[in-house]
Order: C-alpha cells, then sequence, then structure tokens
DNA sequence: CTTAGCGACTCAAAGGTTTTCATCGAGGAG
DNA sequence: CTCCTCGATGAAAACCTTTGAGTCGCTAAG
C-alpha cells in the first residue's frame, strides 16, 4: 500500500486501483455510456473498496456548479415559529433535496437587511437555484430573486405577474368547491366562510371557490366571510364576528386547519355542538391539529410533502436544461371526511 | 473593457485592475498583515468596483475547507411539527450561521435510514463540523458522530459521557429552583412538577432543580412530580393526574410552556382559578406562548437564540483551532414574571 | 564594504475533478 | 492488403484560489 492511510481517496487513486485512466474513471462515475463493461465494473469495485467519495469543491469548481439551492422563507418571524405549516415545509425541503444529493441553504429573510444578504448571496453565485416560499403581496423577495439570472420555483402563485415564473400550487380552489359541495350536501343552509389574509393568493383562490360554489356576488361574499389571517386566534375571532353577523349558521369552511382550531373554541365559548348546530371544514389536513381537535376536523388535505418534492424535481429539470413541459403545476387536493362535517 | 461582460470576475480581474499580482490581492482578501496600505486600499477598490465575490469550491479545494456545516435534529418528526421550540432553534441557526458566511445544511435524522445517510455524508468530508440537537437518551446520531473526526458542538447534554464534548447548555437546574423559590416565595405550601421526559437530561436537571429547592427525597418527588413528555397534551394530563393524586395543590411548576399551556387547560377544566388556587411557573418563556395563554404564564426564560449563537461561536472557533477556555459553556436562567404567579 | 535581515511582492505549484481532443486498435468495406 | 470508421481510452487543459519559495531593494550590523 503507497496511499497514505488517513486521507481521504481521490479519484486519481481509484483510477490506479481500476487499472484506468481518471478520465474513464470520472466517465464512469458520471455514466457517462462511452465506457466498456470491464472498466465499468474495476471502477465501481475501486470506488466501493476505498470507500470513495467525490470531492464536492473539485467537482463545482470544474462544471461551475454548486450542488447546492437556496430555500428561501419570506414569512415573518411569529408565523414561523407559531404555524406547523412551515415546520412541515422546511422538513420537506430538507428531506427532499437531500434525497437528490443536494445541500439546503435555509434563508429567513424578511427584514430589509435579510433581503441586501439575500441578494448578495444569490448573485454571488453560491447556489445553483431556490426555491421560494413568498405568498405575500408585497413581498420583497420575488422581485430580488426575479431580476437574477437564477432558476426559481415558486411555492403557490407569487403576487404579480406569473409570466414564465416556475411554480407548483396546491388546488386551493377546488379543495374550496369540495368543502363548500360538501357541507352543501349535508343540507346546511346557511354556511359562512373564514378567509386567509386577502394578501395571499392562496388564501383568494379558497375565498373565490366558496363564492363559486355558493354562487354568491361581492355583497354576498362580504356579508358571509371574514379574515383570520391564517393564525388561531384570528380564526377565534373571525368566528365570533359571523356569529355575531349571522346568528342562524349551520356550517362554516375555514380557510385552514389552524384558524378552524380557533374558530372551533368560539363556537364552544358560544354553545354551539359540533357538528349538531355547526358544521365545521378544515384546509391543509394538518394531521398534528385536525386529528387533535374536539370534535376532529374535516379538511382540505393538501399534500405540501409532496408539493415540496414537486418543487424540487422541477428545479432540478430546470438545472439539467431539461425542457419542463408545464410550466405551471397544479396539485389535487382531496377532502378528509372525520367528525366535525 | 476587455473582461466578458457575464462571467463573474475572477481574482486575477481584481489584481490586474489594482496593479497587483494575484497573490496579493488574495492576502488582502484574507486580511493578511503583510501587505502595504496603498496595495490594499487599491485592491478593496478594485473588489467593490468589479462586485467581486470569491469562488466558494475554489477556495474550499485549496484550503480543505467547505464552509458548510451541518446542523443535525434528532427529534422525531411529529415533535418538530407541534413545538415552536425547535422552529425557533432552526430559525436561530440559519441566521447565526449566516451571519458568519458559512452554510447551513439542515439534516433531520431519525429513522435508521435517516442515520445512515448522515454517516455518509459526514463522513465524506461535505461539511466542516456540525451542531446536534439530539437530547434523548438512546439517540444513536451522537455515537454515529462521535466517532467521526469532525469538530461538534452540542445544545444541551447528550446522554453518555460528557469528556471532551463542547457543548452549549442552559442552566436547567438553576432555573428550575428559580421557579420554585418564586413559588414558595408566593407563600405556596402545597407545590408540585410537572417534568419533561426523563430520557433527556434537561429535563432531569429541572426535576433535580425542583427536588433541591423543595428539599425532596425520592419518595417525595415520586409523589409530587408526574411527566408530561414536553408535549402539550402531556401536559394536560399530568396535571389532571396530579390533582387527583394531591387535591389541595396550590402550586405547580411545569418544565415547559407547552406543557405548561396544557397543564392550564387541566386546570380550567378542574375549576381552579390561577393564580387565584393554583400559582403556575412554566420554562423556557415561549413569547408565542407564554404571552397568549390565560392568564399570561410567568416563566423561566432560556433564550433559545442566544444559546445557538453560543454554538456558531464555539464551533467557529473549533474550526480556527484556537484554543477554548471550556469546552462546556452553562447559559443563565431568569424568571419572567406574568400573571400566572 | 560585505552581508544578514526584513518588508512587500511576485511566481508558480497544488488542490481534485470534468471535458476536449487526440490516439489506438479492431473490424468492415473495397 | 489498405483505408475508414467507430468505440474506448488517455493526456492535458481548464476551473479559481491559497500559499510556500523566491526576488528585490533597502537598512542595520559586522
Amino acid at each position: 500500500m503507497l496511499v497514505s492511510n488517513h486521507a481521504r481517496p481521490t479519484l486519481e487513486d481509484v483510477a490506479a486501483r481500476a487499472g484506468v485512466s481518471r478520465a474513464t474513471a470520472s466517465r464512469v462515475l458520471n455514466a457517462s455510456p462511452r465506457v466498456s463493461p470491464e472498466a465499468l465494473e474495476a471502477v465501481n469495485a475501486a470506488v466501493s473498496a476505498l470507500g470513495y467519495q467525490p470531492n464536492r469543491a473539485a467537482r463545482a469548481l470544474v462544471t461551475r456548479r454548486t450542488g447546492a439551492v437556496a430555500v428561501l422563507f419570506s414569512e415573518p418571524e411569529p408565523k414561523i415559529f407559531d404555524d406547523p405549516h412551515f415546520a412541515r415545509l422546511i422538513r420537506a425541503g430538507a428531506r427532499a433535496l437531500a434525497d437528490v444529493d443536494v445541500q439546503m441553504v435555509l434563508m429567513l429573510v424578511h427584514s430589509p437587511d435579510d433581503q441586501a444578504r439575500a441578494h448578495r448571496f444569490l448573485a454571488g453565485g453560491h447556489v445553483d437555484g431556490a426555491l421560494v416560499f413568498a405568498p405575500h403581496r408585497n413581498d420583497e423577495v420575488v422581485s430580488v430573486v426575479k431580476k437574477l439570472p437564477l432558476p426559481v420555483v415558486y411555492a403557490g402563485k407569487p403576487w404579480g405577474s406569473l409570466r414564465g415564473m416556475h411554480l407548483v400550487d396546491n388546488d386551493n380552489e377546488g379543495g374550496a368547491v369540495l368543502a363548500t359541495e360538501h357541507l352543501k350536501s349535508l343540507g346546511r343552509k346557511k354556511i359562512v366562510h373564514v378567509s386567509g389574509p386577502l394578501d395571499e393568493l392562496s388564501a383568494i383562490d379558497r375565498l373565490n371557490g366558496f363564492k363559486s360554489a355558493m354562487s354568491l356576488d361581492d355583497k354576498g361574499v362580504a356579508r358571509l366571510t371574514e379574515d383570520g389571517g391564517f393564525t388561531r386566534e384570528g380564526g377565534r375571532k373571525a368566528m365570533s364576528s359571523l356569529l355575531a353577523r349571522v346568528p342562524a349558521l349551520d356550517a362554516v369552511f375555514v380557510a385552514s386547519d389552524l384558524m378552524a382550531a380557533g374558530a372551533l373554541e368560539s363556537l364552544h365559548e358560544a354553545g354551539k355542538r359540533v357538528p349538531e348546530d355547526v358544521a365545521v371544514v378544515g384546509f391543509d389536513d394538518h394531521v398534528a391539529i385536525a386529528e387533535h381537535t374536539s370534535p376532529p376536523l374535516t379538511s382540505v388535505r393538501q399534500d405540501s410533502d409532496e408539493q415540496v418534492k414537486h418543487m424540487v424535481e422541477h428545479l432540478m429539470k430546470l438545472l439539467r436544461d431539461e425542457t419542463v413541459k408545464r410550466k405551471q403545476q397544479m396539485l389535487p387536493t382531496v377532502l378528509v371526511r372525520r367528525e366535525s362535517a
């Protein structure tokens, strides 16, 4: 043995052991077709014998690829803490990116300082692409990212023009229709809606689904819906105010499970039985919430794991310069029945 | 202009513009003392004029440093979703590492598969070091990481021998004493404790603080405490069972805010007024929880942001081969009074 | 007057991989 | 038998930075 015992083996070592040149070894690692079966086998054997791991930096240097992608969240901090949805998205991202052997660089960008930092970082070529979670109307991140020559996939529709943007969205409108139709099919007559903040398109889409399933005009919408801000406390308050405004209501479609949990509290306080007096349908099907409310919550499932997985796949295609069939994907939503409706 | 207009400038370009050699320019960037003021200024001017950003890969190749550190969480998924504590830690990590210009590679490692992947990744030399959050008794991560020649800083004490390990812990025991003494100073006579799961040393330390402040023996501890598993639901159940066992209790020290929220629910259900009938002190001072319970929760503050910041600082010192004064740091905890006690 | 020492530089090698281009050998067509 | 073609392979350049060795002009010491 001539190799030093502690240093990590290089491609050179692998090639030597397999009795081929560095170039051939490299071709094997990159699955090039121009390599004989014998060579392939010899190299693979050497790789596993030596426990070889390619040196990322060297590879990055020549391919001009970093092997890392940024994951940007624009949400303000309190939301990130309170809403398990974000933890779920972060986890899904970590997993999906690890699966394709790409490093995830997590950036929480909210203050102007953060934005400047993000811009510097992204423009600095430290990542190959980005996944962006920025649902709000005034999210500066979007405009920062848009002018960079960097492949980006958005989660849901960002505000503003969608021309040429790559995104993976959930069928919010369809899910809302599903929820509302379900309530109608139960024979409920006075159905109201607790919406998300209307500076997010997902909230607007859900509102629109409710609106069309109920055949409402704008005036009707104004009377029968209330903004709950996608927070638990907001959901509680919105529910209370709807109860005051529409005392005879017998069903409510709430645009998120977290808000629905708040709404249930409000209903209990008002002495309403669920689902006997008021049927409740949530949105997200976040098990940690939906299965632990009383009663357990009927909810529209949007599969965040699936969404993130699609985003990663989509971004990888962009990075490989593959043509993507559809720039904008829509994932289906389904109704999950539990006891609240 | 001879430089191509689209390519990123290299150190060569900077050197040319500043009228020095590449070596000198490099020394300026790395703050070497062996460089004249004029050269320094010329290079800095060139850097900002060209908007130069060092190529990470090239630098990594020669320095044998990746500029990335791994952040490992061993917690099972439901916990990560439910407990805002983790979101907070993740966020703090992202921020602290970004501040020192290091990439954070987030790994959630729980299944044996995850462990294998983590081992491969860490052994592969893809990161310079690791921050490990693995509080449980049987966390395999710790043994995986321990045998790697990789600088590691732990959050809190991992289970097992602490010899030579680098860690930043909160003063759990001291905080527990603080909480208990506070309850005693309010004149409470029957004080009980909802503990965390006893396979975590932070939970054990808090329990020990309670034990010593109450001058209890093991039998006393067994009678006056109950494990709430660091979950909301667990806190609720533990409180109920303590109410059944010690009907005359007039105060409770709960080892986490999340559990305290559950305990408050249980107390309300039992018709107890807080703090009149039962005084409650939590632990964590997690504002998102503590400020929104009714009544707002008196709690022991442990500053997670600070803890993570210290961990990062500590790891950076290890990476620079600086000697660290104390391998194991302890951060103080303080009592934050609100209305529950 | 010679030489050692010093500070500020420059030169060039090294670091590990991918990829272009040239080479080599074998097999088929003429 | 010769000329081509084609597939597999190897040599070497390129990617960009850090860093040790060497250069140059100077001063201080002998």
